[in-house]
DNA sequence: CTGTATCCCAGTCGATACTG
DNA sequence: CAGTATCGACTGGGATACAG
């Protein structure tokens, strides 16, 4: 897989077929449970663990952790640890991770100024189905 | 999940606790394995079941079929059966599908983009955790 | 052709306990 | 405070077989 510097043309359906399965790894980590909400919170600054943990309300530990690896693997926040005791440790956006905003907040504003007519739509073929058995 | 109480950015954090987990529901099905891949191959246009099948690849009968059902469901795809022998039944995208295209074409042209920075902080991550053992 | 129904394995996630 | 380790329940998804 390589791409370097190629003049990456703004059409995804162009991508090769080895690229694909990089596209969908990223595309599923966006689609992760609890990425989003956790890049959302991360967007207004640098948060700390337990902090984000509180914040987000319904996550594990475990999940927090794995969440916060991944995107730290994906370069897309950076782990800053502070040798104290206790230990602090901060997690911030990093540049890319702030231009991820973009197309996040695109999404979730689509998301969020159709919920009625999704509703609506669910509501509607529920009831089909029902009629149909 | 709390979101609201600081004097942060976007609609996105505007929604009212019970419109979070439709907002996840529906985002959930954005990071769906095989979501994001029928809607790009739709937006071209009408397509049969097999059709798309054989356009995937990858795909296996049963989650084509789940993945369509769920999109119908939502209200972006709409299934026309032709009731002819053998029968024949076609997907096209609904007004809502295809105003679904713009974000995720956003998202997925961001990714597309920064498929090398991804890949170059992986290979990094992976180099430094491979040390610290 | 276009599905639905079953079986089954691999991976995911939460709860809990333990460590530095 | 900030994790890792482990276990068990649950689920996604493929393979296969069958039906309209």
């Amino acid at each position: 897989m390589k791409l370097d510097n190629k003049p990456v043309t703004s059409d995804i359906r162009k991508h090769l077929p080895g690229e694909c399965q990089i596209v969908a790894s990223i595309l599923s980590r966006i689609g992760d449970k609890w990425t989003v909400l956790t890049i959302m919170l991360l967007v207004a600054g640098p948060k700390r663990f337990n902090e984000l943990k509180r914040m987000i309300g319904g996550i594990s530990q475990r999940m927090l952790a794995l969440t916060l690896r991944g995107l730290e693997r994906d370069g897309v926040v950076t782990r800053t640890v502070t040798p104290t005791v206790p230990p602090r440790v901060d997690y911030e956006l990093t540049e890319l991770g702030h231009s991820l905003r973009v197309p996040i907040e695109a999404l979730g504003n689509w998301t969020f100024s159709n919920v009625p007519a999704v509703l609506e739509a669910r509501e509607k073929f529920d009831k089909q189905q029902k009629g149909k058995v």
